[in-house]
DNA sequence: CAACCAAGGTGTACGTCGTACACCTTTGCG
DNA sequence: CGCAAAGGTGTACGACGTACACCTTGGTTG
């Protein structure tokens, strides 16, 4: 008699069930439907169980986008980088709307998760595997902003949050060094900004440059199409 | 004796006055520390006082937005309109630096408010004074994203809202016209579109095309700077 | 095989939020 | 003077996230 109280023994929950039952409530109900306590309902389990799988709701949520950008296609090898990284964005898009709730989700974090970094180092490396400098790639990704996840907005308001100035230096170095190896992509150009010399990681760049940068970009852009009589008919 | 019980009578709170202590209080305390009840604290007053004023906590960010709106420069009537429509967003852009939780607050809206159609409208009579059509005035707008506001991101969702499904067509009909006689260059673009003759208000617009078109904008302008050689140090 | 222990699930409780609703107070006007 | 509207109050409710102490399992090991 080893199950003898309950009709069905209940299997234990783990971290990818609760994630993916996050995911799936959000899809059916919608993100503001989501709560600890309904997704607890949902796997028939008392809200504090969850706490037992994830930290806390933003972490919940973390997981859920990394779940998503999951679904993201791995890079084609074959055509050249433009075409390349075009497709990759556009699987982005279409990875996004099949979740609607995930661009304000993506939105609402305020510091990027494994999953997150993975996908934009690998954004990068297809930009420089094509031949781009750093620094070109550097304003390219801001310029892309939030394009590259198929929506539009800011990527993160600071790179990786209000620097961690409670950390020792020594662990702080080996923070670095394990990014490195991990992020190669993002390091060299979160280090490739030339101008203003800043601290230990990254930083030092120019928010303004970059919004002026990737304005102008668009403004010239509007202004070839204009004068060349451009209709939305053709691709340019 | 016309106030003997307080030692000094208060002026009675107006909608104005509850939105700039709003706008204050984010600023110093940040907008996560904005609630009901610590801006009615702020105001010396019980928290439901405030509801005589602002119909909710939505009504009341909406209304915040509209300040720092209001903080924006007017167009400068003189210039050409790539260096006008220029000088307006990066003065939006000094707006919102000024109030650092405008952005999150901006993204979270669901629906605009009159002054951000205003906002939006005049950018569009600038492209248009400029003498680009108002097909491709759209496009570009989509591709500005956010960076009209002078960050990143998306505008609206879907333009006003889920389809009022609710009013009479009457009504709607009346609703229509005083937005184009208030919006006009608004209408305008959003009438502009050619395929997808969708019923009354808009929505005719494809999104996949204006992520496609902003993206390929983005692409294109990179893929010219890298043959060119391009490096940070030059202006382009 | 008994003892144990960590991993997983529970129950209760607290503080915070937005806001509904009924009430009182002040003020300006006929 | 009297009265209605406009403005301010007090209480209360139902969400929310989650701290904390507790119980229940099932696998490991002496």
């Amino acid at each position: 008699m080893t199950q003898q109280t309950e009709p069905a023994r209940r299997k234990p929950l783990n971290r990818d069930r609760v994630l993916r039952a996050a995911v799936a409530l959000a899809d059916r109900a919608g993100i503001e439907a989501l709560s600890m306590r309904s997704l607890a309902h949902e796997l028939d389990v008392v809200p504090m169980a969850l706490y037992k799988h994830v930290a806390n709701k933003e972490q919940l949520l973390d997981g859920m986008v990394d779940v998503i950008v999951g679904e993201i296609d791995p890079p084609a090898g074959d055509a050249d980088w433009k075409s390349a990284i075009r497709r990759r964005i556009l699987s982005a898009r279409r990875a996004l709307l099949r979740h609607p709730w995930a661009s304000r989700v993506i939105e609402s974090r305020t510091s990027p998760t494994p999953g997150v970094l993975d996908y934009l180092n690998s954004i990068i490396g297809m930009f420089r595997a094509g031949g781009l400098s750093a620094d070109l790639t550097h304003h390219a990704m801001h310029a892309l902003g939030s394009r590259v996840w198929g929506f539009t907005q800011e990527l993160f308001p600071a790179s990786p949050g209000p620097a961690p100035a409670d950390a020792d230096p020594q662990a702080l170095a080996a923070l670095l060094g394990e990014m490195a190896t991990r992020y190669p992509h993002i390091i060299e150009i979160v280090l490739a900004r030339p101008h203003d010399g800043e601290s230990v990681v990254g930083q030092g760049c120019d928010d303004q440059f970059e919004f002026e940068f990737a304005l102008d970009l668009l403004l010239d852009g509007f202004e070839r199409l204009h004068r060349q009589g451009w209709t939305s008919a053709e691709r340019f």
